[in-house]
DNA sequence: GCGCATCGTTGAAACGTTTCAAAATTGTCA
DNA sequence: TGACAATTTTGAAACGTTTCAACGATGCGC
């Protein structure tokens, strides 16, 4: 009553060769004489024997041929935000050259996180933005494949290809500043795990856990402080980074702080929700606020108005991630450069 | 010189236990006795045990909890188009439920593709818009896995989840018929492998390989015959399901057949080019030109102007087919309804 | 102290392939 | 025809794990 698979050895002694030999004309046919071939292929094809099962070959063999992908959340998540998704398409890119596929790793429930990341049938690892800090991706180390960060801190014998987040902190917080703005307001992206949405002070982004925060409050400080202003003085709003609710949490911000005349989004997608939420309240940008955001995702471009930002090379930045596994030289931090990208929704106050 | 890799094996014989039980020290834990599981987990450490190797799990197991989506393009198509998106957002969703992985398949190098396919360590496959036909499909069911095709006939042994696209085209062309449109252009996706972008004649479209344009065409026809009017005498332009393509082509029917007051577009990509087209040549929509598009995609809601389109539930496909390889019931099809939302892309001709 | 259930541990057998040195076959040339 | 080279085929050894029947301890009630 068990139907038993059919395997190798099966079609080999029906086709009355040695498995060696049937293993070569699924792999390397031009090794066994046409006759021989032919006579192991109708065995084939009568026992419906499905071809060589990747398992049995992974074992052998070592490679899978594919690496995966671990975001900080649900697996629905790479296709919806923009970011990761040209972050992906960069690193697709370059699987295709390669002719290696790609296996998405979602960690959103805690509880099997850690099984996915140990079970999971890759060559490699290219984590990013993971909430959960230092130990899924110590876990993914642990296997002794090679892992690439993004976003993050490498160092300790990992990769990891970041931007000059400093730098762009400073380029938007320096613009604002420019056109006369002192009533700002910070709209953050989540500064360590757990999330805490809602008003956080300046030392939760100084002190962040991950880098992309800590940067990036170092580079806004420093704009601020050619101004003499602090940090501490800015309304910071931490959110999670979807426009929804990003919107709701801007709509705060400018509620408890009505004298705001700048917001400085941490993404474009906060930024986008930004200008959702001064809509809201009857204010025109970037006549009544000016909203300045990050990463110069497609969008950014074709909103309306058209939305001022820090460009970073989203598709580079998963091309190179993608390299960097598969080039598994000694390990090192690529460091990739921001730009000001000037459009409508930054003016001078009123 | 060679560096050979610690294995279970060797765990269990530093630690004095059988390989047997430090497998259970991994697997269930609560198994073995406290004092034995923390020599073996102390032997582990010791010598930098990476943990079972998934390639001896999946041999000896059996699943691989993870399923492998394919797709006619590229891979970082995936992450381009939104329809795909969509898709794949559904197709997520259950199987973050289920515990299971995602595998991304491209299929764009005609070359390995099929070994692709046949190597692939997944558990089933959902195959969508396949170009090449049949013979990459019938690679995948020859692997005697679960395979669930999306907008493809399904029957001899294979589910699949479809829509009800003659009655959607039926409604896109009534629509237009009913507001007293006569010179209707049709901008179609490929109609079968090789694609030939261009004009076509409508026997293309009632004889192609894909289901969906087959259907499409006998919608297209049922309208048009209430009014008596013939689908051969359509200009119909066919062309690639990107945005940049089809504003092309739709520049080169709204040349060729300047009289066009409106046009049906098989996708909302192709709709939202045409409006791109007609823009460029300085017709407006919907006063100059009507569009109906085909998916309702998000972008169709918030275009400019809001695109009147045919709505199909396309993230409930994802999660349909996905259901449909867990399940691994007897193969069915299950067919989706669509509907027809009206927005401003389409007014009476002038 | 003895039988009995319970709990832990063992040892060996799969799982399905690829690889490779060695053996067998075929071909070539004088 | 025989020596030698080239081409095919073989057989067995990995690959790293999990599972499972069977075997030993250990604790319990009497």
């Amino acid at each position: 009553m068990k139907k038993r698979i059919v395997k190798l050895a099966d079609v080999a002694k029906a086709a009355k060769v040695s498995q060696g030999t049937a293993s070569n004309v699924f792999n390397r046919p031009e090794l066994v004489r046409p006759e021989v071939r032919e006579r192991v292929e109708a065995s084939a094809r009568r026992l419906a024997y499905a071809g060589p099962d990747p398992k049995g070959r992974l074992l052998r063999g070592g490679k899978v041929n594919a690496i995966g992908i671990v975001m900080a959340d649900d697996t629905a998540y790479f296709f919806r935000d923009p970011f990761a998704r040209m972050l992906l398409s960069g690193i697709a890119e370059v699987c295709d050259e390669r002719g290696a596929g790609v296996a998405l790793v979602s960690t959103n429930r805690q509880k099997d996180a850690a099984w996915r990341i140990q079970t999971a049938v890759v060559d490699g690892f290219i984590v990013h933005c993971l909430r959960v800090g230092d130990r899924l991706i110590s876990l993914a180390r642990k296997r002794h494949l090679p892992v690439v960060a993004i976003d993050l801190d490498g160092g300790n014998g990992m990769s990891s290809v970041v931007i000059d987040d400093r730098h762009g902190a400073y380029l938007a917080a320096r613009h604002l500043l420019d056109l006369g703005h002192r009533k700002i307001g910070l709209l953050s992206l989540e500064a360590a795990d757990p999330p805490r949405p809602g008003f956080v002070d300046a030392e939760r982004l100084r002190s962040a856990e991950y880098r992309t925060e800590r940067e990036r409050a170092a580079g806004y400080s420093a704009a601020l402080a050619e101004h003499g202003i602090e940090l501490d003085q800015l309304p910071i709003m931490e959110s999670l980074n979807e426009r929804q609710a990003g919107a709701s949490h801007a709509r705060e911000l400018l509620a408890a702080r009505p004298e705001t005349t700048a917001i400085i989004a941490m993404s474009d997608v906060l930024a986008l929700a930004a200008i959702d939420a001064a809509r809201a309240r009857g204010l025109r940008v970037p006549q009544d606020l000016s909203v300045v955001g990050f990463d110069d995702i497609p969008d950014a471009a074709t909103a309306d108005p058209p939305l001022t930002t820090i460009a970073q090379p989203i598709v580079e930045k998963g091309r190179i991630a993608a390299r960097l596994i598969f080039e598994a030289g000694p390990p090192r931090t690529e460091t990739l450069g921001v730009k000001l990208v000037e459009r409508a929704s930054t003016a001078r106050p009123r």
